[in-house]
DNA sequence: GTTTACTTTTAATCTCGGTTAGTTTATTCT
DNA sequence: AGAATAAACTAACCGAGATTAAAAGTAAAC
């Protein structure tokens, strides 16, 4: 197999869990050029406000979208594991209202923003899983808001942890219980906009009601239902049902 | 012209002020069977949890989507004006993740997902508008998170009220100065994640720092700069440059 | 194996916004 | 017009989470 077809299997297998495509649709993704990157721990990939015309698909690592204020306040909109197309958005918006940057060592191959339109626009399939890609980011979009607008400082958190856990555990990197934390304190508390003091409060308080365990990055989900409950998490918002078509 | 394209029209132009479509696709839009449905104030749409399997354009008042706690708290995700697809997202997710409801009486066009889908499916064009749709959307809950989680009381509000007013400009309700702010007290604090007490006197304090004016339901926008300024508002994120294609 | 740098944790103080419970002002209805 | 209802506004008190700063733990680097 070749290079470009190898970085680009995972999200196509993504894509099929949910909906098995055409082997002429499979074969014309696979065969897409692209440029297969490298970044270390903390580099921006993509700047607020600039014009992009590749897309970004991690291989490798854990990144993250941000809007940034005057101030410096920060906010994170998502975090994206190996598999994920990260800037579908570039596509077909003009200019990037976020920023994207590593969290962790990275690699993550580019895709010309023209050849996905193109994409798109010979195969519907491919439209489609575009699109429902995009609406299942809308819907994790809209979640955060109401985590951070309504949840209180602990029910952030463990909600954070859990959706981590479930994406996570989608790529193989969680059993459900157990996982690597991919992100610091600081990361997290940009996240559910807390500050970084009040959500170590937030971890330690739900260690020590039992639900949660932690050795250095390893998170350990002690009692999950008791975990789920705080957090009144329920997946349904990350669609795992698939598009209706 | 009939009662399905006059209802289905300011989409279509909405849309068309984008990008134009061609005769074909146009027609075959302003073709699909459509049933035109009145709500009331304070009306549901669709509950949290439900299995739509039409779809809702706006002709006429306001309503939000939303998402709620048990404990009652409830996030306002969206507000969505005449013109606007409400539940695109209907057509491709099986089950809403939100809520909608009216905030004014209400005149709405319902469509068939299936019909949606099989426009997408003919019609790239189509496919691309909808797509775009869905990333503005996304583009605009990722600011709504920015704002609920870093911005400040104030600085929330004047944010909420900049994007209605811009949005409502682009209907036409709005000369960028004055409008009807089309939603009680309660609601902005339900869509800024702040107590209704509070976004009152968050209110107060724009008045009183001279940026707003208010005539009853009437806003005027004394001080577009400084308003804008305190919001950190930049209407970069509702994409108005339309779509790359 | 010590230095260096980052991350987590602790503690003390303070503030922004929540809560509760009203009153006043607008609308709507009869 | 007057009653009823909903929305806007006020005031007093309170508490969740912010802020600042320093300490302790961890991990990589030399």
């Amino acid at each position: 197999m070749s290079v470009n077809a190898s970085s680009l299997l995972p999200y196509v297998e993504k894509i099929e869990r949910r909906r098995p495509l055409s082997d002429e649709a499979r074969a014309a993704f696979l065969a897409l050029p692209v440029q297969l990157e490298s970044y270390g721990t903390y580099q921006s990939i993509l700047n607020e406000g600039e014009r992009p015309d590749r897309c970004c698909l991690i291989v490798e690592g854990v990144v993250s979208r941000y809007k940034s204020l005057k101030n410096g306040r920060r906010q994170i909109n998502s975090f994206h594991y190996a598999g994920d197309m990260v800037d579908l958005q570039a596509a077909i918006l003009t200019v990037a209202d976020t920023g994207i940057r590593t969290h962790t060592p990275t690699k993550a191959v580019r895709i010309d923003c023209e050849d996905i339109l193109d994409l798109a626009e010979k195969y519907p399939e491919w439209a489609r899983a575009f699109w429902f890609d995009t609406q299942v980011d809308a819907s994790i979009f809209r979640e955060w808001t109401l985590n951070v607008g309504q949840r209180t400082a602990v029910e952030r958190v463990a909600h954070l942890l859990l959706e981590i856990s479930a994406r996570l555990e989608s790529i193989g990197q969680s059993d459900g219980k157990e996982f690597v934390l991919p992100v610091t304190q600081a990361d997290l508390a940009d996240a559910v906009g807390l500050s970084a003091v009040h959500t170590n409060r937030s971890i330690q308080q739900l260690r020590h009601s039992g639900a949660l365990r932690t050795h250095g990055r390893k998170v350990v989900i002690e009692n999950y239902p008791a975990l789920a409950k705080v957090a009144s998490f329920d997946r349904t918002y990350l669609h795992p049902e698939g598009p209706r078509r």
